[in-house]
DNA sequence: GTATAAACTTACCACTTGGTAAGTTGTCAA
DNA sequence: TTGACAACTTACCAAGTGGTAAGTTTATAC
């Protein structure tokens, strides 16, 4: 690992990692990236040889991000913390959504190229902190999957239209629907300290 | 619009519709969907002037799919046709995956490129059709919308999940997660008829 | 002072891209 | 028979792509 965090390794793995995020694997261009960081491509090129081989370090830094946003967590229950995650993870969806932008387009491209799968240890994690709250500690694995699925599949896909709506609705409408959506979120996550119904 | 199903114009926005599914907008190429109608590229370049216009009429397709599967949704009361659509839109976006990648993509892609919003008509019906149920019938249009928009979110994220959950858990592992993933979907449309809480 | 190596740049290449121009084929009405 | 038009194809082009090869600068080690 880069013990600097202006290395310049870092720092074009920073710069790629913003691009692919908006533009998405193809659209993206070496030199494009390159010229962001006031470079030529071939110092791109330099260091990681490819673009394939820039993107998945990419995807690999993306991967120790999210892991590390589980571990770090803080709270003296299993409960408060998957509860302060999810919310910590809903906020930073919105105003960082690069990274969001980044999984779901590894998710999409993973139709057709079969790649390492970046989320899976944060999943796992993710999975392991749950199961200790009480609402989940009896409960299948499946059935833990999906509900902890189907919070970051809605947090994810209000993160990316994020855009969309407030294009369609206007950003005081949006700044509205933040706020519900927050606390929907919220309501859905009191009752951790239960046993399941 | 075209009245025959096999019109040339509509094999062609079918088969774009496809590609851009998979590939995304910049990743597919005229030829490349071209080759795959048999024909040469000039010949999609001959009814839609230019890739960008087939692309917008793909989009535009995309929307009146999503509109009509809302509009000639059956049944009796608001909250069963609320169930049933939701149901159904569970089902197709794992079976037939095309359209909910290219509603992701064409998210993604809005960050970049402002375009007209080919979901807009489709969410003001369901919301049409949502505010009709009793749960729904007083709250605000933000809590509404956040309903729909998380359960949305939900089933498209395990949509684009697929390959990815399959590959990383096996077949057998995600068919279960497939179910379990349906069944807490009609849990949580449960209690449409009952006032809300 | 000199050798070495990292971090680049300039120049170039093969290839693919969307798009244009012009020609070809087939159908159908007058 | 001919004219018109739709539905293409072949040929071509400028721009942009990822990648290679070789040279240049800069700092550090000895």
């Amino acid at each position: 690992m880069d013990q600097y965090a202006d290395s310049p390794r870092t720092r074009y793995i920073t710069a790629a990692s913003a691009v692919f995020a908006h533009k998405g694997y193809h659209a993206a261009s070496l030199a494009g990236i390159a010229d962001q960081l006031g470079v030529t491509k071939q110092a791109l090129l330099h260091f990681f040889g490819s673009k394939v081989v820039l993107y998945e370090e990419v995807l690999s830094a993306l991967s120790d991000r999210l892991l590390s946003s589980i571990e770090n967590v803080e709270g003296t229950t299993p409960e408060a913390m998957l509860r302060t995650f999810f919310l910590h993870l809903s906020q930073d969806a919105l105003c960082n959504v690069e990274d969001t932008q980044l999984v779901a387009r590894a998710l999409l491209d993973a139709q057709t190229t079969s790649e390492n799968w970046p989320m899976k240890p944060f999943l796992d994690a993710l999975g392991a902190l749950a199961h200790k709250t009480k609402r989940w500690s009896k409960a299948s694995d499946a059935e833990l999957f999906c509900w902890i699925y189907q919070h970051i599949g809605s947090i994810q896909h209000f993160a990316i239209s994020q855009t969309t709506l407030r294009g369609m609705y206007g950003a005081e409408a949006f700044d509205v629907l933040k706020e519900t959506h927050q606390a929907q979120l919220r309501a859905a996550l009191a009752d951790l300290e239960n046993d399941p119904v």
